[in-house]
RNA sequence: GGAGAGGUACCGAAGCGGUCAAACGGGGCAGACUGUAAAUCUGCUGGCUCACGCCUUCGAAGGUUCGAAUCCUUCCCUCUCCA
């Protein structure tokens, strides 16, 4: 009996390991696991989510499917919305700080979370939670105990403080206080386990150490290994604008992975596969000595993750759709046809009509187009910036990806 | 409270009375090329105008001047050192 729920500790540890950078408390975890698995009662796994920003990407999903590791194995997903955190507004920006938001945006974001979560994880059974509940609460001189529990020097050890500090940043004082919210969040949720990017590796650690003063036993810590955008510089972000949105339209999705370079996209197939893309090793080894088809490995990660948000269908359009557009550079199947009116000489600049349909932002940017040979009516270059359309139905094209149908009437 | 340094276009960063819509780099867009929307090379990168040109932009508001991103005043914001 007990060696059966060894191995069965064994066996989930060996899960929880895939796709982790790093499991720390891992000899804390066991007894734990041995004892959720003997009396049946679920680990509870916190994963602290901003609702500020509800696009969620790629780069989360590499935790989400950490978190849904633990659902398959029977532990509670619990999901931490930082809407006491995101009410004061998080100034880590720099110049702007953001707009505290109000109750009725929280919630709202909150769903649009929780939807994009569902393509991910089993959304009926994880818990969601508000640290608003108990940070609220909380009386001055609550959060004066808490932080005396940590000293200044050890929170300027957090890497993005001392750079910032270092390089003479500002940094506010309430900054300060975020990684004490979020560890007494795990104190307050009796977390068993908390997942997060290499990011949060800090405020993971210090939970555990508040959790300590707290006297509850520490948490457990799975860090994930943070997924660099398509940029192939910085961690994915949307504010970046280096983000592949996980609610992206599959073309667009399967367009953004097909533009990665090749060294990022080994790292990705590491990093998103989770130990279920084993079978691409051999190609992607081939590819790392300058060999193999980089475009056909390519093709296959941009379906797969198509096919992991999307579906199956979905991902053989986009590959067609890629195939079609970028390789053939054909006018995408499926374009609605857009009306425009004749102006009183019955015809209509080009530029204008460009315009209208959102094809350049401006007109001075459609000139521009036109001097680069971008712009094409009916599959013909337009260089003359003067040209004017008459009646009829045209396809129209600025640039490599940017088409539109319209009929002038 | 005192002393100093700053706030420039999407970002970083020059400019410091006219020649500044503002150097340069990054990013973005486009063209060529290609195995892809990779890499590389080239061009473009405030708006309106066919165009001469005009309008908006250099933290904010005033002012000096024929003329200001550049000088003055006040204000807002950031950093450093001292108290």
């Amino acid at each position: 009996m007990e060696s059966e729920i060894d191995r069965e500790v064994e066996r989930q540890l060996a899960r929880i390991r895939e796709g982790a950078d790093e499991l720390i408390g891992e000899e804390e975890l066991r007894p734990r696991l041995a004892q959720a698995i003997r009396e049946r009662r679920p680990l509870r796994v916190k994963l602290g989510c901003d609702p500020s920003a509800p696009d969620l990407h790629l780069g989360h999903s590499v935790v989400l499917s950490g978190l849904r590791t633990f659902q398959d194995l029977g532990h509670v997903p619990i999901f931490l919305i930082g809407d006491f955190t995101a009410r004061i507004g998080d100034p880590s920006g720099k110049k702007k700080t953001r707009p505290a938001l109000d109750l009725e945006t929280v919630k709202r974001n909150t769903e649009t979370y929780v939807a994009q979560v569902a393509k991910v994880l089993d959304v009926e059974r994880i818990e969601v939670r508000f640290n608003g509940e108990w940070m609220d609460r909380m009386t001055a001189s609550d959060v004066v105990r808490l932080c005396s529990h940590y000293t200044v020097a050890r929170i300027l050890e957090r890497d993005d403080f001392a750079k910032r500090y270092a390089a003479g940043e500002p940094i506010s004082v309430h900054e300060f206080l975020y990684p004490f919210a979020q560890a007494y969040d795990s104190v307050a949720l009796r977390a068993d386990v908390e997942l997060g990017g290499t990011d949060q590796r800090f405020n993971l650690l210090m939970a555990r150490e508040v959790q300590r003063s707290y006297d509850q036993p520490p948490q457990a810590v799975v860090i994930y290994p943070l997924l660099v955008g398509t940029d192939g510089r910085d961690k994915m972000s949307k504010s970046l604008g280096n983000a592949v949105g996980i609610t992206e339209p599959p073309a667009e999705m399967y367009g953004k992975v097909m533009s990665i370079s090749d060294d990022l996209m080994r790292d990705w197939i590491a990093r998103l596969g989770l130990g279920d893309w084993e079978d691409l090793a051999p190609a992607c080894a081939e590819v790392a000595r300058g060999g193999g088809e980089p475009l056909r490995l390519k093709q296959e990660l941009a379906s797969r993750i198509v096919r992991r948000f999307h579906g199956e269908a979905a991902a053989g359009e986009a590959s067609d759709h890629f195939r079609r557009v970028v390789q053939q550079r054909e006018a995408p199947e499926g374009l609605e046809e857009r009306v425009i009116a004749l102006a009183a000489d019955g015809g209509a600049g080009l530029l204008d009509v460009l315009l209208e349909l959102g094809l350049v932002a401006s007109k001075a940017e459609g000139r521009r187009l036109m001097a680069e040979g971008a712009v094409q009516v009916d599959g013909e270059r337009v260089g003359d910036p003067a040209t004017r359309l008459g009646a009829g139905s045209f396809l129209l094209r600025a640039g490599r990806r940017r088409f539109a149908r319209v009929r002038l009437s």
